[in-house]
RNA sequence: UCCUCCUUAGCUCAGUUGGUUAGAGCACAUGACUGUUAAUCAUGGGGUCCUUGGUUCAAGUCCAAGAGGGGGAGCCA
């Protein structure tokens, strides 16, 4: 590690870099410093490349916060004034990106274990203070989404990109421990099955020349493939077939929805979790989603304190608590009728009434959540008449198997149901919602043959990063939101 | 898409009943300070008051339309 010819000169001029040696000393995580710097030995020289926080101090001695993205914290690299031209310290500031080789030493000051005083530095690139966006003080979440091309070199933003990427890697893991399968379904699709909303046309022919029919109707016959096709709303039909042949499979991919919904809660591309098991009934899939839902935030309270700490401390205090709260009981488990019974008993007035067979409004769910039970609820059995099609018809007669997942602030956050696997049942149903049977002979051919039971649900994964985070806008958990009006970046 | 609120300096915001030269904090620049922690202190520069039209002697302020944004609702994940 240590090297001999890097004592290099103390002359004053210290930009001067000759590449061979300096690529030597092998690049050092923040990450390392501040978690696993046991690993490391003092007083020996090291690199960093970070992008520069914060620059503060006097004639003789600089302090430059410095953050590579590793872990929210940043490093404290210390100048020695003198030792530096003049001309390179001031083109450092904030924003600005910087290699700097230096001595491990333990931090005599508080604030943090270890710094490192800076031998040589070399300038990547600058950033003009004058016309950088990101200042030291804090941003609104309107404002950085305006940048959201810089917003991730914020804290905040620094945060929600780690526990994006230490949620899917949890999710995988959940899954692959558990003997799933994932299976990649198709984003260009033929059908609308779902019915899940208005879809996103996908289309070579030419829009100002498109070719059309005898009766003056576009000739989808001409696209690329034959026929109109769609980004895909759902990719559970799908993996309904890959179950019916694996048992245990999900799929993790980009769903579209060009809903025209402006919510904090809305994305036209967002990214979904669809597991599907054959031979889980209802309860089985119940078992599923908590057990599910319950490893995700434990994987995030044990592997990203530090971000969940600093989320807590800036945008909501009761984060942790919530969090902690949610593996700690089990979820309540009621069905649609139950629940109708307890809004109808309530004494509670609410602005849309609740009545056996229309559809919970938000208000409703919310009551249930959040004042009456006050932890997440899992309904259960709801009419057939408000629900999709493939989902499993109870002897009642009225209900179907469906499930909903409900979770304080952010509401709905999975949604699924155990499937019809009669085929009769099932053509009929579908027939009388208007869904024709020549865009899904391929999956009533499932229940054709080797027909069996099986249940599946939906995540939608930004708004599990919603709840994990205590963000409170979905734009604000994916690095470029695709809103109504909105595809910039 | 509906309801509602908002739009003033780079950012966050104040601006009274319509009245003379539109303010603050932070950021930025300059200077001071030999261990700072969103450093501190002093000084300074910085404005298409979202756009268009209207009312008025006079509009940041009132009215109308439009654009952009926030919150709530619907659709849902």
């Amino acid at each position: 590690m240590s090297i001999p010819f890097l004592s290099y000169s103390n002359s004053k001029k210290s930009i001067i870099f000759v590449k061979n040696y300096k690529d030597m000393i092998k690049r050092t995580p923040i990450i390392d410093i501040i978690k696993n710097s046991d690993k490391l030995v003092l007083n020996e020289e090291i690199n960093i490349k970070a992008w520069v926080r914060t620059k503060r101090g006097n004639k003789g001695i600089m302090f430059l916060a410095v953050n590579d993205g590793s872990i929210i914290h940043n490093a404290q690299i210390i100048i020695d004034v003198p030792n530096f031209d003049d001309a390179l310290l001031r083109s450092i500031t904030t924003g600005s990106c910087v290699s700097v080789n230096g001595i491990l030493k333990e931090s005599p000051a508080a604030g943090q274990s270890h710094e490192i005083h800076a031998t040589e530095i070399e300038l990547y690139g600058t950033a003009d203070p004058e016309k950088y966006p990101l200042q030291k003080k804090g941003h609104s979440m309107e404002f950085l989404r305006e940048i959201a091309h810089l917003r991730p070199r914020t804290n905040t933003f620094g945060a929600v990109y780690r526990i994006r990427h230490h949620m899917t890697f949890a999710i995988h893991k959940f899954f692959n421990d558990r003997g799933f399968f994932n299976v990649h379904t198709p984003i260009i699709t033929g059908s609308d099955a779902e019915g899940a909303g208005a879809m996103f046309r996908v289309t070579t022919l030419d829009m100002n020349n498109l070719p059309k029919t005898e009766d003056g109707k576009v000739d989808n016959s001409k696209d690329f493939f034959g026929r109109m096709v769609n980004l895909t709303v759902s990719g559970q039909l799908e993996a309904e077939l890959a179950a019916m042949a694996l048992t245990q499979v999900y799929t993790f991919g980009p769903t579209f929805r060009a809903e025209n919904s402006n919510t904090p809660r809305h994305l036209a591309e967002f990214w979904m979790i669809e597991p599907e098991v054959a031979f889980n009934d209802i309860n089985d899939n119940m078992d599923l989603a908590e057990d599910f839902i319950k490893y995700l935030v434990q994987y995030a309270l044990d592997n990203c304190m530090d971000d969940l700490e600093f989320l807590n401390k800036m945008y909501d205090k009761e984060l942790i608590e919530r969090l902690k709260a949610v593996n700690a009981e089990p979820f309540v488990r009621k069905t649609y009728t139950e629940a109708v019974e307890i809004l109808q008993q309530s004494g509670q007035k609410f602005e849309y009434p609740v009545d056996w067979g229309y559809d919970l409004q938000s208000e409703h769910e919310r009551y249930l959540v959040e004042k009456h039970f006050g932890k997440p609820v899992i309904l259960t059995d709801y009419p057939k008449a408000i629900k999709a099609f493939y989902m499993k018809q109870n002897e009642d007669g009225k209900t179907v198997r469906a499930m909903d997942v409900l979770f304080p602030k952010i509401g709905e956050i999975i949604g699924g149901s155990q499937r019809e696997d009669n085929l009769e049942k099932l053509s009929q149903w579908a027939k009388e919602q208007g869904v024709p049977e020549k865009d899904i002979w391929w999956y009533l051919d499932t229940r054709r043959f080797g027909s069996g039971p099986h249940s599946g649900f939906g995540l939608g994964f930004e708004r599990l990063i919603l709840f994990i985070t205590g963000m409170s806008n979905i734009r604000d958990v994916i690095p470029f939101p695709r809103t109504p009006h909105n595809a910039e970046f």
